[in-house]
DNA sequence: AGCACGCCGACT
DNA sequence: GTCGGCGTGCTC
């Protein structure tokens, strides 16, 4: 037999599966993970086998080790990986990773060993350092890792690294790599009775004055039958020492049993779901297509507080009930813990948890419960979505236009089209739920290509927000120059009065700040990328969020020495300012400086409900699954802010962004009113999320998404070109678009094709970024001939130094 | 990408 | 003579 494997060493351009013999005696499957070794060199490398085929290894390489016990990827987890690969231009190893918990890796330690049969000391005898690693060495048996050998060369790290590569170029040292497993099951050791209750009492009774901890030890046993040792020695003051003696005299057996670290969720009290008239409707529409043989993807439009929720906890305990397993991704968990704690209350243990901000060793855990059988219902982020759930019968994708559903880096998938992929081949529903769905997902609804259930009303019958909005240009004109319109200072006053709450929100994605100097306006930027230094309040240096680095604030412009100045979201000066207007109330703001590891935002959130601060300021994150009985008032300081980027889906997030935060305002018993301050008042998508008429705004987004060539007509396939020098780059680009062309013209298939144009952070850890975008349908054919360009663009030694991935209807 | 092989210039 | 520069080609 021969392996197929995917190896890990091999680049986009050279992937393949490659066939390797296996060793004799060794029990290798589909699925399981392996060692090779690749390339001239035979530098080790993992690999995954993704198949067996008839055949001796006779003129091939041998895997050198097998990675794993059993299978890591069944089957259908093999098929994904190949869709992953096919679909979004990456290697077949890349898409294994995306798919396996980070906990199942595997870290390599670089390991030294001297080559047998050669003279070294003859060699570097005018080479200290290097000498001195081989006596070290060689008094150690001839190998070591380099752990090991960096505790025995504390000085110098990059003369030790040098010395070790200078060896190994003289063929003097090789270096094994080893991989080791990163995170280990967790075990703990479980006591039970190897003998009957009646001789364990019997013995107990008998020595209970010479051994009276032996005694409770048995007696205890006999009650609770088996219990972890550490329990049973804090509750009956036994040592492990003790536990022994019980073993060797064969009273009691000791294993060790595997135990998962559980993530901390606190259920919340649940009444059971009762569904209104039209979410009843809604829900019995969704049943009926769940209920076909292929039951493909519906569509939920539930306006904000229509109740989608109490559908989707409905749905599950269907699924379940029907022996099936269920799963629900969010756009981000630590912003709906509320969410969390309600699917924890309704169905307990069995559900798993899965997101970004766990441990490896949680996720793991998880991870394995899911593959199991024992979690049941998934509540996770995007890369949730590869969750091993057994028998999956319902997908359920929240909020699906959030821009954290797309994966940025490689697999550069979108959460929505993997679960349309995994619902396709395991029959389960994919049901997307949204107050503002994304035009792509809206036009497939309305052409009948998906199924559609809509929720028009409010739960309760709640009146939507009163809205108003606010001419900014007029405010400054009558000199108000602070962020805070007159006519949304007087609705912070009277909703102050009335002893209810308020939300500011600015338009902005996340909470970093940035500096500048006041002088001359300078803001420091990152040696390395096209971008400003963000301002980290926490250990007050600046860093770049694209490449990592991180430098001391510097105390004065390093252009003219004039004063800096913290620019930030504005958050800060939005609370400078109302702390004018409002010199007696508290206020609660939230940002990089607030949110921290010690106050998620989580806690700041549940302060602001229970300590019912009168004003809460922050970003477009404290729009997300707020339910707050008393926030009357919510006020957008600058809507448009997301309107005028360089993106096909700006309207879109502005609309759904501007119709969120409308939607926060009134959702108890009492009426919301909602401000939104714009320069651009008469503007179409600000006046219709005001109304919060979605329909009005679909109908202007498709017919403008139609005029344009953008999707869901046509998708844009993004290339983005990445090297040392500009003009290399670009040149590189160039060439590429003839290939591509060249490719388009053969298949006769409409596309537009736009660039090279320097992408939009030009410049990325000192590479600079061009990009073409080719707006095309998104066909297998033109995929395989995308690939085949990006292939051949590789091999070109023209285009050396230069790399290129694709990106298949990008957010950012 | 990473490594070996191979073919020409500046050293012991 | 040989050490080492980087152009070329392949990866089971």
């Amino acid at each position: 037999m021969v392996a197929k494997v995917a190896v890990q060493a091999a680049v986009y351009a050279i992937d393949r599966l490659y066939s390797y013999g296996i060793p004799e005696g060794c029990n290798v499957v589909p699925g399981m993970r392996v060692q090779v070794p690749f390339g001239s060199g035979n530098r080790r490398s993992e690999g995954m086998v993704a198949a067996l085929e008839e055949g001796d290894g006779a003129e091939l390489k041998w895997i050198e080790r097998v990675l794993d016990d059993g299978p890591v990827l069944d089957a259908a987890g093999l098929r994904l990986a190949a869709f992953l690969r096919e679909r979004y231009f990456c290697t077949f190893y890349d898409a294994v990773k995306a798919i396996l918990p980070a906990g199942l890796w595997f870290q390599t330690v670089d390991r030294f060993a001297i080559c047998p049969d050669c003279d070294w000391r003859a060699a570097i005898s005018r080479q200290p350092l290097a000498k001195a690693v081989m006596e070290q060495l060689e008094a150690l048996g001839g190998e070591a890792d380099y752990p090991w050998l960096r505790r025995q060369f504390p000085d110098d790290e990059e003369a030790l690294q040098s010395a070790l590569q200078y060896l190994q170029k003289k063929k003097l040292l090789r270096n094994d790599a080893e991989m080791l497993r990163r995170t280990r099951d967790k075990t703990e050791r479980m006591a039970s009775l190897a003998v009957s209750v009646e001789e364990a009492m019997e013995y107990a009774n008998r020595r209970r004055k010479s051994a009276p901890v032996q005694a409770a030890l048995l007696e205890l046993l006999c009650t609770v039958g088996s219990g972890s040792t550490k329990d049973l020695c804090y509750f009956t003051g036994a040592t492990a020492a003790t536990l022994r003696r019980m073993e060797s005299i064969g009273m009691i057996a000791l294993e060790e049993v595997p135990v998962l670290r559980r993530v901390d969720i606190r259920p919340a009290h649940v009444e059971p779901v009762v569904l209104n008239e039209e979410q009843q409707q809604a829900y019995d529409g969704i049943c009926a297509q769940w209920d076909r043989p292929d039951p493909g993807v519906a569509l939920l439009y539930g306006v904000t507080g229509s109740g989608k929720t109490s559908v989707y906890v409905q749905l599950i305990h269907r699924c379940l009930a029907h022996g099936k397993t269920a799963m629900l991704l969010v756009p981000e968990i630590a912003l709906t813990p509320q969410l969390v704690s309600l699917f924890a209350g309704h169905f307990g243990d069995q559900v798993a948890i899965l997101h970004s901000g766990l441990r490896v060793g949680e996720r793991y855990d998880e991870w394995k419960r899911i593959r199991d059988g024992a979690a049941r219902v998934v509540v996770g982020t995007r890369s949730a979505v590869f969750a091993p759930l057994q028998s999956p019968g319902l997908l359920i994708l929240d909020e699906e236009q959030e821009h954290t559903y797309k994966s940025e880096n490689s697999p550069r998938y979108h959460t929505r089209e993997v679960a349309a992929y995994r619902g396709h081949h395991t029959g389960a529903m994919v049901l997307l739920g949204s107050a503002t769905p994304s035009i792509e997902t809206m036009y497939l609804a309305k052409v009948g290509k998906i199924g559609f259930y809509r929720l028009k009303n409010r739960y309760n019958g709640k009146n939507l927000p009163s809205v108003e909005i606010i001419d900014c240009k007029e405010e400054l004109r009558r000199g108000n120059g602070t962020s805070i319109s007159w006519p949304l200072e007087e609705r912070i006053h009277e909703t102050l009065q009335r002893g209810e709450q308020t939300i500011l929100f600015l338009n902005r994605r996340g909470t970093s700040r940035y500096v500048a100097c006041v002088e001359c306006g300078e803001a420091p930027q990152c040696p390395r990328c096209s971008v400003h230094l963000t301002y980290h309040g926490a250990n007050g240096r600046l860093m770049c969020h694209y490449c990592g680095h991180s430098e001391p604030l510097m105390a004065r412009c390093p252009r003219c020495g004039g004063p800096l100045k913290q620019m930030g979201t504005g958050t800060q000066k939005v609370e400078e300012e109302l702390r004018q207007l409002l010199p007696d109330s508290e206020i609660l703001r939230m940002d990089a400086d607030t949110v921290s590891a010690v106050h998620s935002h989580e806690q700041l959130l549940e302060r602001f409900e229970r300590e019912k601060i009168p004003v809460l300021i922050g970003t477009q994150m404290v729009a997300k699954g707020l339910n707050f009985e008393s926030v009357t008032l919510v006020g957008v300081l600058d809507a448009d802010m997301s309107l005028y980027v360089d993106n096909f889906r700006a309207a879109e997030t502005t609309f759904s962004m501007i119709t969120q935060v409308v939607g926060r305002a009134g959702r108890g018993a009492l009426a919301g009113t909602a401000v939104i301050q714009t320069m651009t008042p008469q503007n179409a998508v600000i006046t219709l999320a005001a109304a919060q008429d979605y329909d009005r705004f679909y109908e202007m987004e498709i017919a403008m998404r139609h005029l344009r060539g953008c999707p869901p007509f046509r998708d844009l396939l993004i290339l983005t070109f990445s090297g040392i020098f500009a003009d290399q780059v670009e040149e590189a680009a160039r060439r590429f678009r003839s290939l591509l062309d060249r490719g388009l013209q053969q298949m006769q298939v409409p596309a537009v094709l736009l660039g090279p144009a320097p992408a939009s952070v030009a410049k990325v850890n000192n590479r600079y970024r061009y990009r073409l975008t080719l707006g095309v349908e998104n066909s297998r054919a033109i995929r395989r001939m995308t690939a085949e360009c990006m292939k051949a663009f590789s091999r070109d030694r023209q285009n050396r130094g230069v790399t290129v991935f694709a990106d298949v209807n990008p957010y950012g």
